[in-house]
RNA sequence: GCCCAGAUGGCGGAAUGGUAUACGCGCCAGUCUUAGGAACUGGUGGGAGAAAUCCCGUGGAGGUUCGAGUCCUCUUCUGGGCACCA
């Protein structure tokens, strides 16, 4: 070993990747029985032209330093990776260039495997999950089939977001401000036909599931947000003729069915009701319209409303809608009737497309009251509140316990019973007949109960999720394996025709139809084996339905039996850990866990939640904090950052910057730490008192010199592998940094020591602790065959620790003592303390307050 | 508007209710060097002071506590998400 040889990372990182490569050390054996199993998963990336990009590399970082970190413990560890092959930029590749999608995909996914091999990431490819091969969307289709099989899928024709620069219909989870997540275009309504999934029907499921993971607790309530669920009641409101009305006729019979039902989640709020609104697509605006005197003005704003895209109703500062002159609705509870009017803020897709409308109580409501000059009643007031208990239940009457209290609340009062002022949280009721005084929530319970005696509503759960449309009419997808008869009848391509394969013979310009309704193969492919006049499904599936299971694949990918062996299925699932982006909070996430619960309700899977722990990594900017985009100009390059600086301290920069949630801020200047701290412990080499010393785990001879250093490496040993498990990264690696300090400042040091900080440098940065540990210390083996070290707990505690002496809990001495000092002990040192005796000043001491190992604070 | 997350030195950040600012960057001084850089050593929250030392300090205002960056209430600002869900 020569003196001065320099840390070089560009030389040995390539070495190393190689050998781990030849040698096969990131395979695993799947059926391995001896080891327990640990399942980690990265979200598998979309294989794009531009390459990997920093967000991959900071997760990506976090999961191999995870799974090095696992492997050392001994465990059997899956760390797979894949790709989601399909999908929208490789086809308007395609149409831009001719470059076939096949091509262009093999291409990136060729460059994304050396970029994740260049920064030492230990995935086992030689079983991936690409969504683009038959082998892997044979089983894609499969699952298709099943939930086909079962009635979660269905086919339906509806209105739906129709991008007209994508040519295709998008699910409403992926509009994001109304426009198309993928690029940007306006989206338009559209009758489209579409297969959906049942998602709706596991909406309970959903929501329940989460109870059961470790996931953060942000992402669990999006979801439930995005479920949406609400309690309420329908109510029927009978619909009379109304008493202004001027054509003279009579009105056609109206039975007792004659209703409009309306959805409420504030039913406590209904005698303040003083209209009613339907949603202008709701099925009884046709009748009723017919006995209105300003039919003509009715159809005219059902036409505009039509038109415009549900963002465009979203969007409208102001709440329009018109009365349905003719038509009055009877409020069940007091007999009122009261003006109907449609109005496009009452969205026909949920609950009943009717609300009953209280504007006092609802801030919508009330601004369409303000429009249109209808009345304003308040029923519900806030409860009486005194020294902080609430009083309302007590009271016997309401006007009266308000004269206890300020002017101010009985001001309120008055304002809200009047129409003056809005309220919109629980409250107690009054007006309101049988129900006054109760509280919002007793009232809510009893008038349900009420309504269900009289047959006039019940009790209904809503949800704000909606089934998954999951056709598209485009060329690089999944083929939905389905064909139809001459007499149009769809039937399920069977499995033995499984993978349907993707046409090659495809023009990809989009036109409004599936390219795939342009393929001959298709045509004679579908005719051969079907017969002649059957046709083939034209469209492809959503790319989210790919990845909704890729993770089943993972432990069996060349199955070709089976999307994934019983066995296999039973060893290694559900996932473990699952790090990804915070922007799949939502969907994919969703979808993967329906996926899961279907294939569970089917009794395919006998677990019911795919990702036990899930961690988010934060977004990676640039310096300035701004997100790196093309337009800007700021993107970087994981290959020129591992050029400059090396592999590891590309990610021991990517962990030691910020916590893994939080938005790493990449800055080159910052870099230059951990690079320092990697060729400080590059120089520690020159200290090792005998290269060929045996290696033990065993302590040598400690003496008191070296006493300090002992500790510190247990301490180090059980932080490390604490901060791993908890995803603290940050925090390990500057942990690692004080104990390098430390052994610096040693005039020499034991291999044993320096073969412990290289395991724990190991899962952050591999390749220059495999190169210390086989050509410095002489192993003929990886290091990543190794074990982890062990610590004794004993050896993490300071045998001293620094007495903290506090007079009313302000620092004003500290003392060296022994760490188990005892308390009277502790306090008779604090007492003598000069410095406390200052600040005792002679007064009165009333407590001293003893906290053991930490301090003692004397309270005068 | 609603929901979620956050606010700590010049900067990234650390801190089971118990020494606020670990670790790193930057900066200052020194050693070395023809010089620059690199490397190494020491210093580095603000204020007063020759010093000992004292006072103030975790967005703001209150509160709980012997003791609060940490817990509670209100508030301001920033970031992210959702958007008429009755």
């Amino acid at each position: 070993m020569e003196e001065n040889a320099k840390y070089n990372p560009n030389e040995i990182e390539a070495k190393w990747q190689k050998f781990w490569l030849e040698k096969g050390i990131s395979l695993i054996d799947k059926d391995d029985v001896t080891k327990e199993k640990f399942y980690i998963l990265d979200m598998f990336p979309y294989p794009s032209g531009a390459g990997l990009h920093m967000g991959h590399t900071e997760s990506y970082t976090a999961s191999d330093a995870v799974y090095r970190y696992k492997k050392l413990q001994g465990f059997n560890v899956l760390h797979p990776q894949g790709f989601d092959a399909f999908g929208l930029p490789a086809e308007n590749y395609a149409i831009k260039t001719g470059i076939s999608p096949v091509e262009t995909t093999k291409i990136n996914i060729i460059n994304y495997i050396r970029q994740m091999q260049s920064l030492g990431f230990a995935y086992d490819f030689s079983e991936q999950a690409v969504t683009c091969d038959p082998e892997y969307y044979k089983w894609t289709q499969w699952i298709f089939g099943e939930f086909f099989k079962q009635g979660l899928v269905y086919k339906k024709t509806s209105k739906t977001n129709w991008c007209p620069s994508c040519q295709t219909v998008i699910a409403n989870e992926q509009v994001v401000d109304g426009k198309c997540e993928r690029c940007g275009t306006e989206i338009e309504q559209k009758e489209v036909p579409s297969w959906f999934f049942k998602i709706t029907d596991f909406a309970e499921e959903l929501i329940n599931g989460l109870d059961n993971v470790d996931w953060p607790e942000y992402t669990k309530k999006n979801q439930k947000n995005w479920i949406g669920k609400s309690e309420g009641v329908t109510v029927k409101f009978q619909i009379m003729p109304s008493p202004v009305r001027s054509t003279g006729h009579p009105l056609p019979s109206t039975g007792e069915d004659e209703c409009i039902e309306v959805f409420t989640t504030r039913v406590d709020t209904i005698f303040g009701c003083t209209y009613v609104v339907l949603a202008p697509e709701n099925e009884l605006v046709s009748v009723l319209k017919e006995q209105c005197e300003n039919k003509d003005e009715i159809e005219k704003y059902i036409e505009q409303a039509k038109n415009k895209t549900e963002l465009n109703r979203m969007e409208a500062k102001e709440k329009t809608g018109v009365e349905l002159k003719g038509v009055r609705a009877i409020n069940p509870f007091n007999d009122e009737n009261v003006p109907v009017y449609i109005a496009d803020y009452v969205l026909a897709s949920y609950g009943t497309g009717a609300v009953m409308a209280v504007p006092v109580h609802d801030e919508r409501d009330w601004e369409f009251a303000d429009n249109h000059n209808l009345p304003k009643k308040g029923v519900i007031i806030p409860r009486p509140i005194k020294s902080g208990l609430l009083i309302g239940d007590e009271i016997d009457n309401v006007d009266e316990s308000y004269e206890h209290f300020d002017n101010y609340a009985n001001k309120k009062k008055d304002n809200i019973r009047k129409g003056i002022e809005i309220f919109v949280e629980d409250g107690t009721v009054i007006d309101s007949g049988e129900f006054n005084k109760l509280n919002s929530d007793e009232a809510r319970e009893k008038m349900a109960v009420w309504l269900e005696e009289k047959k006039l509503g019940k009790k209904i759960v809503n949800y704000r999720l909606r089934d998954w449309s999951i056709s598209r009419q485009r060329y690089w997808g999944c083929p939905i394996p389905i064909v139809y008869s001459p007499d149009g009848e769809a039937h399920l391509v069977p499995e033995e025709h499984l993978p349907w394969k993707l046409p090659m013979d495809v023009d990809f310009v989009p036109t409004g139809i599936s390219p795939l309704a342009k393929s001959a193969e298709l045509k004679k492919r579908t005719e051969e084996i079907f017969g002649a006049g059957w046709t083939a499904e034209y469209d492809t599936m959503d790319t989210f339905v790919d990845s909704s299971w890729y993770f089943l694949r993972y432990p069996d990918a060349h199955n070709d039996q089976e999307f994934c062996s019983k066995e296999r299925l039973k060893k290694w699932l559900p996932v473990d850990v699952y790090i990804g982006g915070a922007e799949h909070t939502y969907m994919h996430l969703l979808f993967a866990r329906f996926f899961v619960k279907a294939m569970h309700r089917i009794g395919i899977l006998d677990f019911d939640e795919p990702f036990l722990k899930l961690r988010h990594q934060g977004m990676v900017l640039d310096k300035e904090g701004k997100k790196m985009s093309k337009s800007k100009g700021n993107v970087i390059n994981p290959d020129d950052m591992v050029a400059k600086f090396g592999a590891d301290s590309v990610r021991t920069y990517m962990l030691f910057a910020t916590p893994l949630e939080d938005a790493v801020m990449w800055n080159e200047n910052n870099i230059v730490g951990v690079r320092r701290f990697l060729e400080k412990v590059w120089k520690l080499q020159y200290k090792i008192t005998n290269y060929k010393l045996q290696i033990t785990n065993k302590i040598q001879n400690p003496n008191d010199q070296n006493k300090k250093l002992v500790s510190l490496i247990n301490k180090t040993i059980k932080k490390v592998g604490e901060d791993i498990e908890n995803f603290r990264f940050n925090t390990a690696v500057s942990q690692l940094m004080i104990l390098v300090n430390e052994m610096e400042k040693q005039t020499e040091i034991v291999a044993a020591d320096y073969e412990k900080l290289l395991l724990l440098l190991a899962s952050f940065a591999p390749h220059i602790a495999e190169e210390i540990f086989q050509k410095v210390l002489g192993h003929e083996e990886s290091i990543f065959l190794q074990k982890w070290p062990e610590f004794e707990e004993a050896l993490t505690k300071d045998e001293t620790i620094n007495l903290v002496l506090q007079v009313n809990g302000k620092v004003r001495d500290m003392v060296s003592v022994g760490a188990d000092i005892a308390e009277e002990e502790a306090k008779k040192i604090a007492l003598v303390s000069e410095k406390i005796q200052k600040h005792i000043g002679g007064k009165e001491v009333k407590k001293i307050i003893f906290v053991p190992g930490k301090l003692v604070n004397i309270v005068i």
